[in-house]
DNA sequence: ATATTTTTGGACGCGCTTGTCCAAATTGTC
DNA sequence: GACAATTTGGACAAGCGCGTCCAAAAATAT
């Protein structure tokens, strides 16, 4: 084993074009076929790129895959993030306003590609990479949730909302927020703008039917 | 090809025994490792028989898949539709009658061996065989959800509650009786019984809230 | 223009998996 | 006990996929 420098994370030498490229193919590959489905060549062909150059960029199979799950959750992480910073702490339109906020979850965490396909991943290949996904939880959902949570109460503090538990508040949000998506991707029916926006609408009126201000 | 009788649908005409052994067997090997993972030998082995005993069963690696699929989905449906003959049509007590049933259907449907199996198994191959779930999605779910609705309906036709689209409703029960379980489960946390439990009260209530009657 | 780095494509060895064949051992039936 | 069906284990060919090696070609830097 000759003295090589460590080949996954930092960049051997070569352009980082084509190794952004090979990543985005092999998330695409490894989200259709799997890990144990997919093959290197299908990779390669994706990224118009020779086999041999996906090998010298990412040493092995499983070093690329654990690159790609690193690329999608980060990038999932930073949406999640973003989307977070946009909730409306001082409503204008408690209902509109909030609605909006749901639309903006979905389209940019939820059903967007990296969404789809952490979705996929976490429950193919969650249990035999635990540690893989481990950290993501851990930075990722668990602290979006908790501060989620944190602006409905400070909502309730405002006197926009009534509850008494925020965290209970955030998940039941959230629930509602996918109810219909759910069902629309069990269907396999496809998901336009409009139904994302109906959607939200409706999740938004049950939640302030249970938890909203009463006159 | 000689004239064999099919292979797949009735059974050559060995032991039924064995034959179920081996679909359990394939179930859970395919479950935990995909299907590209899997092998047949692991599927022999966890069966305690020899692999040219699955062949003999079920002729084709494909072939077994599909029987498992089938098997399965079978499985889901009828604890579906069991579990759904147990709501409350005429709730003595609503908010406690409502919470049994969502515990029974998570615990029957949801949390289960074959829930947990079909719905990793739906994200994972689904796209590669949609002919497999086609039948299931409409047999099963569907029809689980519009009868669910109608359930919903009756009671907000006997003044238990008060709604206006049953069908919505329906969709939002499921979505937060599976709230507080979603979380659960990405964060890998167990779920007990007393978990269920609490998770199916926070649900009613919620659902409740939102839709009860208003004395 | 020259030197250096990166990419390419093809060939190769190796191990694993599938599916088949078959004779012996086991099981169940009459 | 005799007979039929089933199961077993082992051997086998064929194919596939991984990872490596290498020399030629292309791209890039100097």
């Amino acid at each position: 084993m000759p003295p090589v420098t460590a080949p996954d994370i930092a960049g051997p030498r070569g352009h980082i074009e084509k190794r952004l490229s090979i990543i985005d193919a092999a998330a695409c590959v490894f989200c259709r076929e799997g890990f144990g489905g997919t093959n290197i060549d299908m990779i390669a062909a994706q990224a118009n790129v020779s086999r041999q150059t996906v090998y010298n960029h990412h040493g092995d199979k499983e070093k690329l895959f654990q690159a790609v799950v690193r690329e999608v959750t980060e990038r999932i992480n930073a949406d999640l993030f973003d989307t977070l910073a946009t909730f409306p702490d001082r409503p204008t339109n408690l209902e509109a306003d909030l609605a909006a906020f749901a639309v903006r979850l979905t389209r940019n965490c939820i059903c967007n590609r990296e969404g789809k396909f952490l979705r996929k991943l976490i429950q193919s290949e969650g249990e035999r990479y635990p540690e893989l996904f481990a950290d993501w939880r851990v930075n990722g959902p668990a602290k979006v949730w908790s501060a989620l949570a944190a602006r409905f109460a400070r909502l309730a503090l405002s006197g926009h909302l009534d509850l008494d538990d925020p965290d209970l508040a955030a998940r039941q949000f959230l629930a509602l927020v996918n109810a219909d998506l759910q069902t629309a991707m069990l269907l396999g029916d496809d998901m336009d703008d409009d139904f994302l926006e109906t959607s939200a609408r409706n999740a938004v009126r049950t939640f302030l039917r249970a938890y909203g201000k009463r006159p």
